[in-house]
DNA sequence: TTGTACGCGTTATCAA
DNA sequence: TTGATAACGCGTACAA
């Protein structure tokens, strides 16, 4: 194991000292041209390798985001991650990945592990802690998505997201509108598409109808209690044409997958919309309107959610927020073929 | 900003040395139960909080994993991405990633950025470096599902892979047998599909065909081109039974979604296998019968030969493998619908 | 069982 | 423009 090439061997070679070196670095123009060229021949010569975590020492900057997200088995989350991570182009920010969402304790654990290792800061998408307590940590933090009341957050404005949806279905003649979701408090972003989902058909005098279900955690369940679901409509509305908006795409792509594999394609009298936009949406077997977020958008203004509290930080005299920033992001309506 | 709280601070608190309180972490058995208490309940008065890069500084242990993936839209890598992530429960090793797969000097970049990071080895699905590169930076090192020459890996035995492939659509009645994929060279793993799908066509006397053909990057020339595929193979053996072996089940979830779109069902006249067991497959109109990869198991044999290489080096004296290990993974057919 | 002293590789401060 | 020195927070011989 032969040991790390260090500035002090670059000061070494060069009759700098290791000042200098860091300089070289940090401040180049600080440093003749004639001598950065002799630093950067010896960097050659001796072949260093930058250690960043030394820097971290020094200066406290890590440039490490943490990042926990529920699953990646949700088409969508795989996406955000996606985008999150592909930032690193423009901010130069590394991100430690974690999964889950079921254990409080659990939670706890990786964020202490994230702070241990000086992350920056943190994006939450899971669903565990409450908003208070990640705000106890005192570390800069964006949630997507989620409750939100004590943190930075960005979110979709789901009120009209859920609107846009009723309207959709709507013009597509249906007669009857159904919502499906799970259960789920006020506090979470997501309650206001059942607000404006509703609020549209009351103001506009459509019969509509919102489904409560747990749609389970992995596929077998969500497939199952789809079906049930399905099936009561199937009862109920035997002679309308009913629209359905389910909660997200990959719920939307099953119910689509259950009716087309009853009838051979999707009939008349059924509309769907999904929610989010992710790939599931498009690749389906009949392309699935949705409401979609932006998550390209998402990405970029939680990073920049973020970097605002990070830099606010590194001032000398750092005013912390007086009350937390709520972005909120405009749905895109994306017509497909599951719909008019 | 108030300063940490340090082992210093502990030590002066407690009365004991920073080397006490050091050995109260990492080896607590040799401090008396009563001082172990003492300096416990220290810790709790002043809020200490563990920095795991001071401890990185010291023992150069970061247990950070760099890993690259191509992308996050083939179910297949969110998937193993999922898997390796969820490792941390069992060793502890925590992720930095990057998704790319396109440009080989932003993959060394990438690779660079992880060496400054003093992560202990690195995962790479990406295959944009050749296996000679990567073994260059002498760094613990294993790959999947790529070219692996010198290298450790961890791939899926895709010969045998495609010969039960094979073997399914002969069994189910098939009288041509194609199988679709990329154009790649010998060195990917994946290459043993279409040689051990020929070979299985050619002792059992089957008209059989390959079709090689670039999908494109994203699902719009995924659709287009698989679209050409399928139109191809209607206009070639309209009076024949064929059993089509796709390269991965996103792939085989487009096609089968072009059938189901065309024919209202996939008509006896066709059957199709995909490769991998992604989530796709099963959550497809027709849940679609492929040869699975056992995600799990190559998460777990992926940090059961890293952390072999990383634990080798942190011997007094180390011995580098004399040759890369290739661990090779038994596919499990998943018999579906597409199928009999 | 506990303590001393130094090292890890860089940056910040202050001085020249 | 450059340098000397002290941090940053912890681990580890070696000594007691």
């Amino acid at each position: 194991m032969k040991k790390n090439v260090t500035f002090a061997d670059i000061a070494e070679y060069t009759g700098f000292s290791k000042t200098t070196i860091s300089r070289y670095f940090n401040n180049p123009d600080s440093v003749t041209i004639e001598n950065q060229e002799k630093i950067a021949n010896a960097l050659e010569v001796l072949g260093y390798k930058e250690n960043k975590l030394a820097r971290v020492m020094a200066n406290g900057k890590t440039e490490i985001v943490g990042i926990i997200i529920p699953d990646l088995y949700m088409h969508y989350y795989s996406d955000i991650l996606d985008h999150i991570i592909s930032t690193y182009e423009t901010y130069g920010y590394k991100f430690i990945v974690f999964a889950g969402n079921d254990d409080a304790d659990t939670e706890r654990r990786y964020i202490n592990e994230l702070l241990a290792y000086k992350t920056e800061g943190l994006i939450i998408l899971s669903h565990t802690l409450s908003s208070k307590e990640l705000s106890e940590y005192n570390i800069p933090i964006v949630t997507i998505e989620r409750e939100d009341e004590y943190v930075c957050s960005v979110n979709t404005d789901n009120y009209t997201g859920g609107m846009q949806a009723a309207d959709v279905l709507a013009k597509s003649g249906c007669d009857v509108l159904i919502h499906a979701n799970s259960d789920f408090p006020e506090s979470i972003p997501a309650y206001g598409r059942i607000v404006g989902f509703s609020e549209f058909c009351e103001s506009n005098n459509f019969e509509h109808r919102i489904m409560i279900k747990d749609f389970g955690g992995n596929f077998e369940e969500n497939l199952e209690n789809i079906k049930k679901i399905f099936e009561e409509i199937e009862e109920t509305y035997p002679e309308k044409k009913i629209g359905i908006f389910m909660p997200n795409d990959t719920h939307a792509n099953i119910l689509l997958n259950i009716i087309v594999k009853k009838y051979g394609t999707l009939p008349e009298k059924y509309k769907i919309i999904g929610f989010d936009n992710s790939p599931v949406s498009k690749e389906a077997v009949i392309p699935i309107t949705t409401v979609g977020q932006q998550v390209d958008k998402i990405a970029e203004e939680t990073m920049n959610l973020l970097l605002m509290q990070i830099n606010e930080r590194k001032k000398r005299r750092p005013k912390p927020l007086e009350a937390p920033v709520h972005k909120v992001l405009t749905p895109v309506l994306v017509r497909r073929e599951t719909t008019n």
